[in-house]
DNA sequence: TTTGAATTTCAGGATATTCTGAAATTCGTG
DNA sequence: CACGAATTTCAGAATATCCTGAAATTCAAA
């Protein structure tokens, strides 16, 4: 992965992006993804396409792939060295904003489409005066309130400094 | 799902129960766990394995293996009615316990073994001197640190009453 | 415009996950 | 006990997901 590493950070670097890799799968995300993410997270320097090809035992197919939809969620981004032909990438390595960016991605790509559903099953179920259709149309409601706080919630941590946000945590947790 | 409910209620239903399965995959839950318990969550009676069965039109293998991990997620409860041989599940309906349960068992499942792996590669490259060495042991601990301030977070919250949380939310937004 | 390195695409193969259905087991009841 | 309803288990089938490798495409440099 760096040919400075010593043979034991080496070891420490490899069984951090092998098990980060696997944690991948329970988060919903394939472990190559998360395998190239752990990588260039603890990569002193950018990697091409073939240096990560190389360090994966992946195909090029795979590792461009993984490569774009980590570009295409904002956790890494490419770098272009003068006079190199080939594109290098490298990923953003503070936690916070790795939080942030993580944070505002899933909401637009699972949480938003989720209070859709949960809006059109209310407002089908509002004209419904049963006790079913009332109970039905209230649980809609309530789930959908609470995702909603959630939502502004986490827009407004994401928005804010890191460390306004500690600020208040550490009031919340005294 | 319910004898009672009206055709249009009944759609809306339906509609619920499919889509939060089909959400259910990006969030790293199987489709028919979403289901099951999409469908207690809008029932107004628990249901029998034979009920969910016919409901979902899934075998009883499936559903008594996804109703078992409900059941160890916490989500559902079984019910057993006098004179009544069969067991019979329901799901617990309050958003906010619903929340804290599932924020419970991933972060037991979830984030705590991915704690364990950071702890690890932090320790390994605890005493290396290298440049490298020191910004892995540097990113080790930045995404420890990171995330056992959300760990307690998140435990607090859960350990608190709804009402609380929300005025401290509301604090925050403000 | 030509050349070839770099990147992208995608059909088909490899894996991993989920589901079925039936047999085995459990367990309340007579 | 013996019966049978209810539940559990699990091998193999079905499906979904991911990966490979090679061909197609892009694009900078000459």
């Amino acid at each position: 992965m760096n040919k400075d590493a010593s043979e034991s950070l080496q070891k420490a670097k490899d069984d951090f992006v092998g098990q980060w890799g696997a944690m991948g799968s329970s988060w919903g995300i394939n472990r190559t993804m998360a395998q190239i993410h752990a990588l260039l997270l603890v990569s002193a320097e950018p990697l091409s396409t073939d240096q990560i090809m190389e360090d994966l035992r992946i195909s090029r197919g795979n590792a461009n792939t993984n490569l774009r939809d980590l570009v295409g969620w904002g956790l890494i981004h490419s770098v272009i060295r003068k006079g190199e032909r080939k594109e290098f990438f490298a990923a953003e390595k503070d936690v916070w904003k790795i939080f942030c960016t993580i944070a505002r991605e899933r909401k637009r790509r699972e949480v938003t489409p989720a209070m859709e559903v949960l809006q059109r099953c209310a407002a089908e179920s509002k004209d419904d005066k049963s006790q079913e259709g009332r109970d039905f149309h209230r649980q809609m409601n309530d789930l959908l309130e609470f995702m909603r706080m959630g939502e502004r919630v986490l827009d407004h941590i994401a928005s804010s400094e890191e460390s306004r946000v500690l600020k208040f945590a550490a009031r919340f947790l005294s």
